[in-house]
DNA sequence: TGATATAGGACTAAACTAGTCCTATATCAG
DNA sequence: CTGATATAGGACTAGTTTAGTCCTATATCA
């Protein structure tokens, strides 16, 4: 189904959330209560976020999460690899050893092209237009543009 | 990790089998020998695809399978939907139904457009580029055109 | 010292995927 | 008419993945 899973969609969720006022520090509980996620889910989220370095945190008494850099710098691909690990349409395009039909199909590398131009248009998108701060909805140029100017599959 | 199963990906390998020779009519027991691909696995992929319309079938001694239209007229969107059904990256953006935060988080909408971006370009990829049967190896340009073109989106 | 908060990881239940197998039906050769 | 070949449809199982919860450790501050 080419989906996203809900821990990613509950991440963009979080994310955005804290992008709406970067000033604050919003501990999970208190992002728990406004998304109405349950708050272990919401813990574990964050966690990951913290991990892969999209969110800090403080520990201890007024401890809390708050972005770890302006969300203008946080990509929806950023978002993905930091929940999902790097993305790949197809296990051929993760790993590099050879598939057992790879002389015979030769799809994979056309799944690999698709794959590329997907997750360049996602490295355009940022966290201001998932969050819906940026004025327009979605700048859907920023997808354009990333498939547009992809010069570096044509080499 | 924003995947396609790998039964989509062995529907590919087939679709390109039956593009190659598009003249012919091939079994399953030929799909399976020529692709290395299981016997069962390779019959329940074709019924599939027969049950979507994107190979036509001839029951008994002699039948076969062979594409329902030209390979130009098969996209990769088809082949996506017909194995594992419309596409949709989150939940908000396959049933209209309202989710549980939707009132608060207004991420859904912004998935939804990367989302409907992801499938018009599939759309503009057609089973000769998928099967490398077009001289070049994957117009690009067609992934460029679909995001470019997308006029849609803006209305 | 105790309350609050994150960090990390273990664990379970549910859902999905991949793959196999069985039965029914259609076609054609002899 | 009969038997061999092939698809059609669906049931079934094993394995993997996902979602979600819980427990323990650690840091901070009043």
């Amino acid at each position: 189904m080419l989906r996203i899973s809900k821990m990613t969609d509950y991440a963009t969720v979080l994310l955005a959330r804290l992008a709406a006022a970067p000033e604050r520090q919003l501990t999970a509980a208190q992002l728990s209560a406004v998304t109405h996620l349950a708050a272990p889910t919401v813990s574990k989220v964050l966690k990951q976020l913290h991990r892969r370095g999209l969110v800090s945190s403080t520990l201890g008494l007024r401890g809390g999460y708050r972005l770890a850099r302006p969300a203008a710098q946080i990509t929806a691909a950023q978002i993905l690899d930091a929940l999902e690990g790097p993305m790949a349409l197809i296990e051929c395009a993760s790993h590099s050893h050879q598939c057992s039909i790879e002389s015979t199909c030769g799809v994979g590398r056309a799944w690999q092209r698709v794959n590329l131009a997907i997750h360049r248009s996602l490295q355009e998108i940022t966290l201001v237009e998932l969050a819906g701060l940026g004025g327009e909805p979605v700048r859907f140029a920023a997808l354009e543009r990333a498939l547009r100017g992809g010069r570096a599959e044509r080499a």
